[in-house]
DNA sequence: GTCTATATCTTGATAGAC
DNA sequence: GTCTATCAAGATATAGAC
């Protein structure tokens, strides 16, 4: 959960664009060669810092999980109402998709899973349940202030709100409509609201 | 969308074996080698059939959609309710993870996009439109006949529906919780139900 | 830390015999 | 239609010089 040294300068370089790449082509859509021409260095080199593609992997979606706790806890910060907390939350997958034109790296390697070395989809794997604690708390808090329907199962609607959303954003992706994952998220969060006009 | 010439056997064969491999480790993840292995011939014999790689994943995902607009058929024929027809759909879903242990073909490739030989995206984007244009035929019906919530945006609604079911088989065949998925289709369902006790 | 050089393997694809 | 043989390219990874 936590980073343990402090990374190198070259060795957050490697990272940042390892993880780039794999949030635009997957897994087994990168190459050391393509990490090593973004960074501007030999492909042997990255063996130094990461010693096999799977720990760069690794490495690459601890960071992400990292940095998206960050963003979470930005979010839980502020003093806005459940609903807009979903909202930010979408914002997070749609400035991911139209500004960096990328997909959640999660997503994309989660659909790798049966190519990925084991440590790697555990780490996948645990990025889920992170969001599924995040979510699972802000619905809840939502529905004790009344702005949630009361009668839905908590724990699964974070599930299927993350499930949305990394669906969308990969269809959105594949055909060029962003739209659809905005328009995604606002449904499922309409779907939620007892609060509609 | 239709067939053109009958696919001789061993061209079925190919198909199928290509089918399912890219359902289990993507287009990025399996080979013409490993279609031979499974078929019983050499991978250059494959070439014949098929010249290119981008040529033998458009026609599997040609009789993909085939295949499953015929699923799709045999739902609507039943005299059944849009909520069942809804859990029917899901079902398929469901089958294709625990009975075949793969994901959906599309889903899948979807998310290898930026790696995708361009006709072969436009048929996985194909795929999503025969989806959206069955679901939500299916949800207006629900609409029309009371038992869906009227608020719901039609053909949004089948698109999130569709995101949820496609997310939701990615996270559950990584973290191997396959529950996740028929969950999240019941939860959908459940949220548009305005028949609820 | 980064390099060159290299080993080893796998890939998609082609040529030509049968 | 399928084979053998082969190719050129690209992959991960290692050894050792600098």
């Amino acid at each position: 959960m936590t980073s343990q040294e402090p990374l190198s300068q070259k060795a957050s370089e490697i990272l940042g664009s390892a993880q780039s790449l794999m949030q635009d082509k997957g897994y087994n859509g990168f190459s050391f060669r393509d990490v090593a021409a973004q960074v501007g260095i030999k492909s042997a080199s990255i063996h130094y810092h990461f010693p096999t593609k799977g720990d760069l992997a690794k490495a690459a979606v601890g960071s992400y999980r990292e940095a998206f706790s960050k963003l979470l806890e930005d979010i839980s910060a502020q003093n806005i109402t459940p609903r807009s907390q979903l909202q930010k939350y979408g914002d997070i997958f749609m400035d991911t998709l139209t500004v960096k034109h990328n997909a959640c790296l999660c997503g994309i390697l989660a659909s790798e899973a049966e190519s990925l070395p084991e440590d790697v989809r555990h780490q996948v794997d645990g990025f889920f349940d992170d969001q599924r604690a995040w979510l699972s708390a802000v619905v809840e808090a939502g529905i004790k202030d009344g702005t949630f329907r009361s009668v839905i199962a908590t724990q699964q609607y974070a599930i299927t709100f993350l499930s949305a959303l990394e669906g969308a954003m990969i269809i959105a992706r594949s055909t060029q409509k962003p739209e659809i994952l905005n328009q995604t998220t606002d449904q499922m969060i309409g779907l939620i609201d007892d609060t509609a006009d």
